[in-house]
Order: C-alpha cells, then structure tokens, then sequence
DNA sequence: GTAGAAGTTGACACCGGTGTCAGGTTCAAG
DNA sequence: CTTGAACCTGACACCGGTGTCAACTTCTAC
C-alpha cells in the first residue's frame, strides 16, 4: 500500500483540497499521525477513505451520519468493522430511502434533458 | 385542468412553500397573472411546472440554467416549445455528464449502505 | 545554516434555495 | 362595514462543505 503520506500527497491523488481534508479530520472521518513537528501523517487505506466520503457527502449525507457510518463499512482496508447500532440502521434505511427517491429523480430530469437535446438536434437536421 | 389558484393553493398541491413558489417567479421560473390588487393567479399547469422545476433543482440544475431550459421542455402543458441554442445545448449536455455521474455515485453509496444494514441484520440474527 | 516548499491553525465569506418574521393590503363571507 | 383568512413585499438568517487569506512553523535539500 501507499504507506504514509501527507496531506500535499492525499490531496494530490485524491482531488480533494487540503481544506476539506482538515476538515474531515476535524469532523472524525479522518484519522491521522503526527510528525514530532505537527505535521500530519495519513495512512496508504486514506485514499479510498476520502473517495467514499466524498461519495456519501455526494449522497447528500452530513458529516456526523458518515462519521457513525464509517466504523461499520467493512472496505478494503481491512479494519475490523463494527456493527451498525439499531438506531443507526433505522437512520440508514431512512437515507436509503432518500437516496433512492434521489436517483428516480436524477432520471426523470436526465430524461427531460435528453428530451431537449434530442429536439435540438432533430432541429439541427432539419435546418 | 385546475384553471387558475392562488398561491396557498399551489403551495397545497405541490407541497411547495409559498416562500419557494414566489421566489421561482422571482427567478422566470413561473409566470402568474395578477389580480387587481396584486395576488398572483398561476394557471392549472403550474402544477406540474413546480414538480419539473423541484426535480431539476433536486437533479443539482441553478435556476438560472432550469429558466433557459423550461420553455424548450415539451410536457404537458401544450405550449410551443422553442428549440435549445446551440449553446444552450452543450450547456444541458455538460449537465447530463454531471447527472449520470451523480447517479453512479448515489448508486454506490447506496449499495455501502445495504452492505451496512445487512452486516447488521445478520448479526440481528446471530446474537 | 539557510532558503523555499510544504504544513499548521484560525477566521471570514460564499453559495443559493429556503425558513421566518414584520408590517401592510386584499379578498371574501357575514 | 367589518372581520379574519389569505396574500403582498422586503429583509435577515441559516445550512455546511468549501475557498481563501494571514501569520507562523516545520521540513528538506543544498
């Protein structure tokens, strides 16, 4: 794996700045070394950390779901994942829920934009 | 169709707060007649005008780029729908990208979420 | 040692649709 | 009329992840 990195290096490969990766670690979905100097230490397992967070913030989920989140996904690093509380999956399955309204919505409104687009090019060939 | 309502009234059917409907006016979204002393009378298509208009917010679309949009969209109201620019096009095309990557996002977030409920679930029935 | 890149913390601002309150006007029913 | 519900405009605030700037410290390579 990609050992210890920085958060220059994490930045860099995950396309996230390094604000919003202070931020996550400031939030409890990061956690990092320190140098003796101050100077953050993060994990090779990071990367896709940050890409998942990304992904669920994407999902539409605040930082404190995903923090209670994170401890239960058993990913590729191969942490011992803990077991979602009662209450915690009731509160997941109400954003499931959500999620899935989200992605029939995404639909219908690609639909409609497909809709356009298709007009406009009929109309392209037809001028 | 409903013929023409009031505000409350199309806040009541779309469960749109009055708040939003006027702002949408505000943006070109709506279009509404008035009364003589000022009350806004939308007509019966603004129905489904509102829910198109919630979707595409949803779908992460500004207003300004859903007011571009809107008079190209042929729905149900029968309107003449005008024909995208070419511009206009490339815009909706850039946002379609935007949209079905989303989807793929929420999709996989989704299924992070069901691997989490069901981790939990079959420890429900272990324990 | 020393210079310059890279990192640190803290604070302020933004976005943009929405909630909410205030103070006033209009509508509709009695 | 009069009265209460409904509507009007305008203004302020929020959310919450992110951009950005400032002032300072640490790291690294020469």
């Amino acid at each position: 794996m990609g050992c210890a990195m920085r958060i220059g290096e994490l930045a860099r490969r995950t396309g996230v700045s390094e604000r919003s990766l202070r931020y996550y670690e400031k939030q409890g979905l990061l956690t990092a070394e320190r140098t003796a100097g101050g100077h953050r230490e993060f994990p090779g397992s990071a990367v896709d950390r940050v890409i998942r967070i990304q992904e669920l913030f994407a999902a539409g989920l605040c930082s404190a779901k995903i923090g209670q989140l994170l401890p239960c996904m058993r990913d590729t690093d191969g942490g011992p994942s803990e077991i979602a509380t009662p209450r915690l999956v009731a509160d997941l399955t109400t954003e499931r829920g959500r999620i899935d309204r989200m992605i029939a919505d995404l639909v219908r409104s690609r639909d409609v934009l497909d809709d356009v687009i298709a007009a406009a090019s009929v109309d392209e060939g037809n001028r």
